[in-house]
DNA sequence: CTGGGGACGGGGCCC
DNA sequence: CGGGCCCCGTCCCCA
């Protein structure tokens, strides 16, 4: 995906919007910020206010072979696919909704149904929607309304307005919009991001903060994740495995290239 | 071409 | 419910 770098709607971004990063580290006053009115940067001293504390994996006392973050097991193969989680099961909550538009097809059961509820043909409907609570003489019936209707409707319940996204719950939803919105803006160079923790660690590209430390080398770095792809390269058994040749790599992408290049390329 | 670093996006979890 | 944080992941660039 293509890093975004939607900022035009901030009114108060103009010419510097599109100037590129500064691509040596300056650095800048963390009072520099303070001067702002605009309460959309967070004070730099807040930026940071807990201690970093050295990435417990790679102890001393177990250095290189220690298990990996969350259970991972270095040559457990494999991580885990991409998609980690799949749509919680539907909610009850937005059955009350159910009732009132139909889809074409809904209508068509319903007539269906209208038709075999003869008072003197048919004895009581026997499957119910847990969702809406609409009954059916047959299950097929029932299976009908929940795959077109219910269970659609249920599963994702929130449409973003700026795209086609839909969520299970109000709050993904916001935390959604934001990427659209990006309240949160660079005074620097008036980039602008959708969450506050992305600025602040967009303003440690200014002012050079590198508060992730190596605990084996001396380098230091101003992402978390990128000091975790790091201390890979100190592991001689890496996360990422080929399934082929064995070979471990210390990033997914690294895997991808070399299982594109050929090694893997018998199926 | 490969490996590594820099920058960043987004979902989930916890408080 | 919202903010902060963590983790996983991607993309780009460079040596």
């Amino acid at each position: 995906m293509p890093s975004s770098f939607v900022v035009g709607f901030h009114r108060f971004l103009s010419a510097s919007l599109f100037l590129p990063l500064l691509s040596s580290p300056v650095i800048v006053s963390p009072y520099l910020y303070e001067s702002y009115p605009m309460p959309v940067i967070p004070q730099p001293e807040i930026l940071s206010s807990r201690a970093y504390s050295p990435i417990a994996v790679w102890t001393s006392a177990a250095p290189f072979h220690a298990p990996l973050p969350n259970g991972l097991s270095p040559l457990s193969g494999y991580p885990p696919p991409l998609g980690r989680v799949s749509p919680p099961p539907p909610s009850d909550t937005s059955s009350k909704d159910h009732s009132g538009s139909e889809s074409p097809v809904s209508d068509e059961e319903e007539r269906l149904q209208s038709k075999l509820s003869d008072p003197h043909a048919i004895e009581a409907e026997k499957f119910q929607c847990n969702l809406c609570s609409k009954t059916y003489s047959t299950f097929s019936g029932l299976g009908k309304h929940k795959q077109l209707h219910c269970d659609a409707q249920s599963r994702k319940s929130f449409s973003c307005k700026y795209c086609d996204k839909e969520y299970v719950s109000l709050g993904a939803l916001k935390m959604h919009i934001r990427t659209h919105t990006l309240p949160c803006v660079c005074k620097i160079c008036g980039k602008a991001f959708s969450r506050p923790w992305l600025l602040q660690g967009h303003i440690r590209t200014h002012t050079g903060e590198k508060p992730f430390s190596c605990p084996h080398c001396s380098r230091a770095f101003a992402d978390r994740s990128n000091l975790r792809a790091h201390l890979q390269t100190h592991s001689d058994v890496k996360k990422y495995q080929c399934k082929n040749c064995s070979k471990t790599f210390s990033r997914m992408s690294l895997l991808h290239k070399h299982e594109e290049s050929g090694c893997c390329v018998a199926h």
